[in-house]
DNA sequence: CGGCTTCCTGAACGGCTGTTTAGGATCGGG
DNA sequence: CCCGATCCTAAACAGCCGTTCAGGAAGCCG
């Protein structure tokens, strides 16, 4: 089992999924994207559905490590805040290229509604992310920077206000793209780590 | 064209696809939640596609509708937008009812993202819901119960923090059940209306 | 070299499901 | 009563697509 060609199969798996949605992929999709068999596909993955929910962990799993990167270079507590909504933002969607995270969310969502593991798979990364926060911020609470707020509920309420306003971006709503979204969230993020307690 | 039915076919399909979930709903089974064949369904709908995605909007359209009943029944600014947040947190999901729209709120975002036609009409039963906020705060600013706000900014990100909180709730996360969505929800709308500007 | 494993494919299978069609029942109005 | 419109169904159609299977190429190891 060759796991570069695994990796291959996961990324384009992602890719299709954000391309022609998820009730319209096909094995034949991901296969073509890579230039194999749909056959080869089934070789590595017993079904189309686990291949589906794999895919999107998978994804998700990039997108956390790629940000965990970027936020142990940045200095203060504020400028890791900074960086992890301005990754949060949509990027410009590529053809071809791995999609934005944000791309395969709701059919995360939807599929999680059904498939426990799954679910539970999304959890332990949404805590993880969340765990991310809840340290930025007591760090920033530690250093001064930030007002005594529960970093707990801060976290809860920043990633959900993120994957709403993410949602309304991506669907092109006119009112919210990413400058705006970005805008929102650092005011929200002010507002309650800077104001008085 | 009998309305009525029209509107059976658009209550079972919302719950089928609540119950089965976007991709898992067939025709068949929209038939047989109201007891008839599934030619019948394509006699009031020219497409599966198309079905779908008006049983979506449909849903979303009553509760628009339940909640701005209820809305206009509370004095204060504060009450109506106690309500609003009470109302868009998920109750216990019954089989066979009318789910929660959280239900299907995944799987509008997943069809919308390819469907023109549906993500428009999913915009702007946001923007009326936003409007709605936005009166209830200016309301509530002009009558001296909140704080000289951006009213926008705050719809904007409290409809945001709603619908990321429903998500985790649906998903049951074990951190965010409806009552933490609730107490987390308020927090953040007490933060931002009493405190200084 | 010979055989085993790994990676891969073409082709067939099998079942499912959206959609169409032809026609039956029911009912209201002329 | 008769006719048309409305509402509905059974049955067939048509094509698709996930999955399986039998086997081939390619490399590795003894």
């Amino acid at each position: 089992m060759s796991d570069s060609r695994r990796r291959d199969i996961l990324d384009a798996t992602a890719i299709a999924i954000a391309e022609r949605g998820l009730c319209e992929t096909r094995i034949a999709d991901i296969a073509e994207i890579i230039g194999v068999s749909p056959a080869l596909v089934l070789y590595y993955f017993p079904t189309k559905a686990a291949l589906l929910a794999d895919a999107m962990i998978h994804l998700d799993r990039l997108f956390y490590e790629s940000v965990s990167d970027k936020l142990e270079q940045a200095p203060t507590a504020e400028d890791k805040l900074m960086i992890l909504i301005e990754e949060s933002c949509p990027g410009p969607s590529v053809e071809g290229a791995l999609p934005d995270s944000w791309a395969l969310w709701p059919a995360t969502w939807e599929m999680a509604r059904h498939d426990p593991a799954l679910a539970e798979a999304r959890t332990r990364l949404d805590e993880a992310w969340r765990s991310q926060i809840v340290t930025i911020v007591e760090d920033g609470i530690a250093a001064g920077e930030f007002s005594q707020i529960d970093a707990k509920d801060f976290s809860l309420q920043l990633t959900a206000m993120l994957d709403g306003l993410a949602m309304e971006a991506m669907l092109g709503d006119p009112t919210v793209d990413a400058a705006r979204m970005s805008e929102l969230a650092r005011a929200f993020s002010r507002r309650m780590l800077k104001g008085p307690v």
